[in-house]
DNA sequence: ACCTAACTGAGTACACTGTACGAAGTAACC
DNA sequence: GGTTACTTCGTACAGTGTACTCAGTTAGGT
């Protein structure tokens, strides 16, 4: 199975469930369902069992529904997935930060990791085209206030805003896979570790890799079983907010 | 559908196909195919038409075979995986570069970047757990060399290689996603912009958004149809390497 | 009061997926 | 020739998203 989507149907139909713009029908029963309740379980579901668990079957089963009764509300799964997205966007708590603009990149990064954490499906969903929803684009502009009027181009702006979320996304993914790669194995770093190097040190010349066995070794005795991500979200995030500092402190003196 | 994992069954096993040690049968029919053989048709696949392309039996009809067939040569689909992931990554050059430590970071970026986009399908297999084959090995030991010898501990070593490699991944992985929405969609970014802007701007007021706005008109000037991938990826890369200069640069003048 | 148009819910079907199981065939050893 | 190890592969199962279809429900118009 590869990646989700999010949906790149019909604009008017998407921004219509986006911002909740639906007109109501006059005549026909009742809808027994609402856009919102079936996004609350598919989140539900989603946070709980990841994005594999979340089928159109299994969020209808969770209403007492039936299957083809959620193309009533939506067009298509990917269109599910973007309200879906919005909504824990919504989340964001887009907290006024006293300080400069490394505090508040700082701050970016730290929302979104725990947005992130606390809902690992978002991982998986290929969001290149975002959906354009209240919370999407109030969170773009949030992210934007933070280097705004330091001296870089728009340009410089939206490609720091990117890096920075960028960097995010993928060390959280890599936290969020190592964490979940214990559970579905039963094994820990370590244990998983202890049971190939026999067999590594029968069939490969381990003495072909002499930094791969110093550092791997050396990192195994630093951080135990549970691969330590904290460790490396504060080591990258530093790292790319020094590199930020560098080019804002090259455009506020412009040139000796 | 979400990730597709790499292996993580008997470690004897997955071991004995990265390192090609299987013991060849002495009675019975000789096989039809060879691991080789269906790691290349794999392959074949899955950077043609990417990892959703690569079913079983896809892989088996192309080289006339039941799908049932495959499982006498790999346990399951993600040791398949796991073969077909050390096989591409012998294909990294891993030069030998004149130059200091930045150089070769530079290049390890380059290479890994180049190769990510040769098969992209690699973005979507989680390895949170590499498969411990030759090529993945010659990989680390060939990164790590790169930062060895400049002052950084063994742990800052292999963060600053996790780093850099998680920065591609994901840089890389915008880019290729961005390439491939366009295709599934059939629309360029601007045409899909221009197709929701007038429904946006009938539903929320963009006045509430106005550094989105200004900073996405001047990205969607500047970066026309095509998402500017080589654009993001340089400058990326280069906060990244500055970012670790600054580590650098702190660790050989201890202390004033 | 009744008809009709609009609407909802949901059953069935299709073409897929990975892989467990087991049947049937083949080749080398005793 | 018999046994044993080894091969290929058809069938089956429990899933997936969703197109199509049809019966049932309700509000508006007459």
């Amino acid at each position: 199975m590869n990646k989700e989507y999010s949906g790149s149907g019909d604009p008017a139909k998407s921004l219509e469930l986006l911002w909740r713009r639906r007109p109501e029908p006059t005549r026909g029963p009742k809808p027994a369902l609402t856009v919102e309740g079936i996004v609350e379980a598919a989140l539900r579901i989603a946070d709980a069992e990841g994005i594999a668990g979340m089928s159109m079957r299994r969020v209808a089963d969770e209403l007492g529904a039936g299957a083809m009764t959620l193309y009533r509300y939506f067009p298509g799964k990917a269109e599910l997935l973007d309200v879906m997205l919005d909504t824990v966007y919504g989340e964001l708590p887009r907290r006024e930060v006293d300080g400069d603009w490394r505090a508040k990149l700082d701050e970016v990064a730290r929302e979104n990791r725990e947005l992130y954490l606390r809902h690992p499906w978002m991982l998986q969903v290929a969001i290149s085209r975002p959906p354009l929803g209240p919370n999407v684009m109030a969170k773009y502009e949030y992210e934007l206030a933070a280097v705004e009027g330091i001296g870089l181009t728009d340009i410089e702006m939206d490609d720091t805003v990117a890096l920075v979320n960028g960097y995010v996304h993928g060390a959280v993914r890599t936290a969020v896979e190592a964490r979940q790669v214990i559970q579905r194995s039963g094994m820990t770093d370590k244990e998983w570790w202890l049971a190939h190097v026999p067999h590594l040190d029968q069939i490969g010349d381990t003495k072909n890799y002499p930094l791969a066995s110093r550092v791997g070794t050396a990192v195994g005795n630093e951080f135990d079983a549970p691969y330590d991500s904290d460790h490396a979200f504060e080591y990258g995030l530093e790292r790319v907010l020094d590199g930020v500092s560098a080019l804002v402190e090259k455009r506020s003196r412009p040139k000796p």
